[in-house]
DNA sequence: ACAGGAAATGTAAGCGCTTTCATAATAGCC
DNA sequence: GGCTATTATGAAAGCGCTTACATTTCCTGT
């Protein structure tokens, strides 16, 4: 039907180079085996022609396409956007091409996914979280495709994984409010469902709390949408369950900062009236009036070890270890402070 | 070197099928031309085996890979990343995958990118902009590639665009500006080297202001990394460049955001002392406390009208208009006010 | 029961590339 | 100059797939 007008094949260019399409290859591949008479006049051809070597036909022959893939929950999402910023750059450090899919937060489209860029050849994937479909993750193993969860710790089916310990990593805020005297607490979260991350960070705060003899009651554990909109919704909803609450904590930046605007557009005073404490660490927390406390995550650092891992795994490296930790730690800022004394 | 051990191909499932290949094609890609038997029998021999056809491959026969490209400056800036969003949502609508690149701001990165996506296969190309080297659309040109350019309205090289003048949009808030009384301008831009919007929009500010009898001195604008710590620095260049700004009109979102968290800082209240307008309306700037007067953008419809018009390029619909229009306004809201008396 | 056409399946070529193997050109040596 | 050891090039196969064409199978109607 559409006809590639200018589609210019290495056939195009021997025969205008008056040579084989075999030194062709070779001039391009392996340029040290090929007069440098030729070579000149090859490039010549070739920039003049404007051939662009066809990857897929590449990648047929030579079994390995250069291409490693990355699956996030979605790109609207400046952590996500900013680690794969980073995860591109060391590829390209090592001649690889990033090819990056979405998968809205469905193991389901993230299984479509995964067949998508297997059958574009990619020769590793980053995997966000853990809570792809087993099935897709066992077609990897018997594939033998090297993969590596990101954000995560636990890796199912004894995979590799780059990242923290969401369940630990949580503890540091809650700690840092219980030590400030707080006792009625609030937790607004990310969506659990699907969500590994969001869970384990609810399931680090309630195990926390019920150490030190806090039990929460489920309608001061609100789920939100990454939104600002939502986050300011769940505050409210969240002092109407309890006005007592001197305390909350959230399952990331964004939320806390949904929270942080709607108490203060209520006159709730930060840290005054209300402590609150975030997750991420956000390049926009620490600029916020007041700025946030919240949990500062290594996510460069965090890709850059998965970049470098998945690497490693393609090229047959034994003994990789199976868990990398990422840099975690608490950044005390405004939002947070002692509890008001009543 | 390295095996995909359990690469299944055509061949295994046609003969664990007891089938021709060319059989095995058809139950995939026109199965009503294969009978029901047969076709129930490929289709759990697939599923037992994994195979996944080799795209590759596929589109070497087809010439046709089902893939469009887009090109954005950064992933990590919330308007592109959910434009992105957007566009793929509209391709995968109509059966096309999307491969993003980013450029860095680098015409010579942008080139290498375009070149990357055709060898790929991309039947198409967004390009954010019409900051790209001529080289490089000239040889989309000659290919026959179709593209577009998202963000900008008027497209070098008679091409097609997706967008809106940039030139004439910001003057929206600098005639809002104007009408509330303000004298004392202040320009907080981003980058504008190799970036056509920044340029535009500098120019259409300067141009209405001149046209009101306003003459900017150079050291009223400045211009800054799109970072909220750079914006913030940026404010204070401003104020100490002339104590008297009254009105800041900023490049974009995340600069008024800077400068008007750094003006807060500095006890400089907002909009009393000082108005600030944005450019982009991002989903935060509503919530901020004060929240942002800006122009907003229909970014996603921008996006959205781009993959339409890509996608009718390739089908080779003719006629299509050379300029597709995004809706643009402004959006008062808390950061601007009457100019203070004096 | 059988011709004739429709429907189902198989055979084989070829997409653009790399690479093995064979051949041609060049160099080195006595 | 004639011989071999190198080096440079070409011919052709094949990667995994689709499809035109050939072949086989299955229905029809009589």
């Amino acid at each position: 039907m559409k006809k590639n007008i200018g589609a210019v094949t290495i056939d195009h260019v021997a025969s205008a180079a008056k040579v084989s399409t075999a030194t062709v290859s070779r001039a391009l591949n392996r340029p040290d085996t090929v007069s440098t008479a030729l070579k000149e006049k090859i490039h010549d051809v070739i920039k003049k022609l404007g051939y662009i070597p066809n990857a897929g036909a590449r990648s047929l022959m030579l079994k390995r396409s250069g291409t490693i893939g990355a699956i996030v929950p979605t790109l609207d999402n400046a952590i996500f956007a900013q680690g794969l910023a980073e995860f591109q750059k060391q590829l390209n450090q090592s001649g690889h091409q990033l090819l990056v899919a979405s998968s809205n937060y469905e193991p389901s489209i993230e299984t479509n996914q995964i067949t998508n860029l297997l059958a574009r050849g990619v020769e590793g994937i980053a995997l966000f979280g853990t809570s792809q479909q087993r099935d897709a993750l066992k077609l990897l193993k018997t594939r033998g495709i090297p993969y590596i969860h990101v954000g995560s710790l636990s890796a199912p089916l004894g995979g590799y994984a780059s990242g923290f310990d969401n369940r630990e990593a949580i503890k540091l805020g809650v700690e840092h409010l219980l030590k400030n005297g707080h006792k009625n607490f609030g937790i607004l979260s990310g969506i659990t469902h699907n969500n590994d991350r969001a869970k384990d960070r609810v399931a680090g705060a309630l195990e926390l709390l019920a150490e030190r003899k806090i039990h929460l009651k489920p309608e001061v554990i609100v789920e939100c949408q990454y939104e600002l909109q939502e986050a300011r919704l769940g505050l409210k909803k969240l002092i109407q369950s309890n006005p007592k609450i001197t305390a909350i904590i959230c399952g990331n930046d964004v939320l806390a900062m949904g929270a942080l605007l709607e108490a203060e557009r209520q006159g709730i005073q930060i840290p005054r009236d209300l402590s609150i404490v975030g997750f991420d660490d956000l390049e926009i927390s620490r600029h916020l009036l007041p700025s946030l406390t919240t949990i500062h995550i290594d996510s460069i650092g965090m890709w850059a070890q998965a970049a470098s891992h998945l690497i490693s795994q393609i090229n047959g490296v034994d003994n990789l270890s199976k868990k990398i930790k990422a840099n975690v730690n608490l950044v005390i800022r405004e939002s947070s402070a002692a509890a008001p004394k009543r």
